[in-house]
DNA sequence: AATAGTAATGATAATAAATATCATGGAAAG
DNA sequence: CTTTCCATGATATTTATTATCATTACTATT
């Protein structure tokens, strides 16, 4: 998989740096929804000079050609996923954790909504409490 | 409506500025998913010398006791909708309006799931265009 | 292998949204 | 009316993201 993504960078005209190697390895499968800053810190071990420039750089060019997804599900900070197949998302009201929902939903909208708007896709947010957070106890559910 | 909110302001101990009404008069029964900046713009037309200190504070009040949702669905701010009650939002790639869908959806999330995850609440997000912009043609669809 | 062309890097500055601070003003209650 | 205490607005600060640009370095070609 990671291998397909390398090579169509290079198929593309796009350069395969070290930095945007290790950037694509900490993705590939990585179901953490990391945000920019995730990635800059976990790069910036292997890579001491990174720089968060190359970081949105390189994530802005994953996003241009589809390879990668945008989330906007933490109100903070987009978040980014390397599943680009249809899914959906639990969501941690506490600890803003996001867990992949790999499920295909049959979500019927009626006609007269469809008649008004071209619907192209769909996203699920699940909003709850994790099983960690739940063990931990605390009655803070945040808010919806 | 708003007489209820406003009532509830009161009896929760919460002061009731003419900025604070001006706000809810916005607010009220508006489906278009304000900003925090349009809801300034607009509230600055009648009180020129409103601050956005003063937006933010009521809006945060307001969400603190559920009163407003604030909604992460645009990449680039927080909107917000007076309406609380359970729907969902069609949102258009072009032009980034928000429109209500107000239909409750049997989403069945599988046992083993739950089990992992309390589930208190879900949002659908339907992606696509909007009638305004199919008309004016066009062909960037922006990107899921 | 040397080189030329071009895109990426990293340092830095600039935006922009949201939050924090605080002296002053004003709503609410008695 | 007066007192109390929260809200306001001016301002500063924080944080995320985007923009700029000289330098670097990957890639393809020779």
């Amino acid at each position: 998989m990671i291998i397909n993504i390398m090579e169509r960078f290079k198929n593309i005209g796009l350069k395969l740096t070290p930095q945007r190697v290790a950037i694509l390895e900490y993705l590939d499968g990585n179901t953490s929804h990391p945000s920019a800053e995730d990635i800059y810190r976990h790069v910036k071990e292997r890579f001491p000079m990174i720089s968060f420039a190359t970081v949105y750089n390189t994530l802005e060019a994953l996003r241009k050609r589809g390879l990668i997804l945008e989330l906007t599900i933490d109100p903070d900070r987009k978040r980014y996923d390397p599943n680009i197949h249809p899914h959906h998302h639990l969501i941690c009201l506490r600890c803003k954790s996001v867990v992949d929902v790999n499920l295909e939903f049959d979500v019927p909208v009626p006609d007269d909504v469809r008649g008004r708007f071209e619907i192209l896709g769909n996203h699920i947010e699940f909003y709850g409490i994790c099983e960690q957070c739940k063990k931990e106890g605390g009655d803070d559910n945040g808010s919806l």
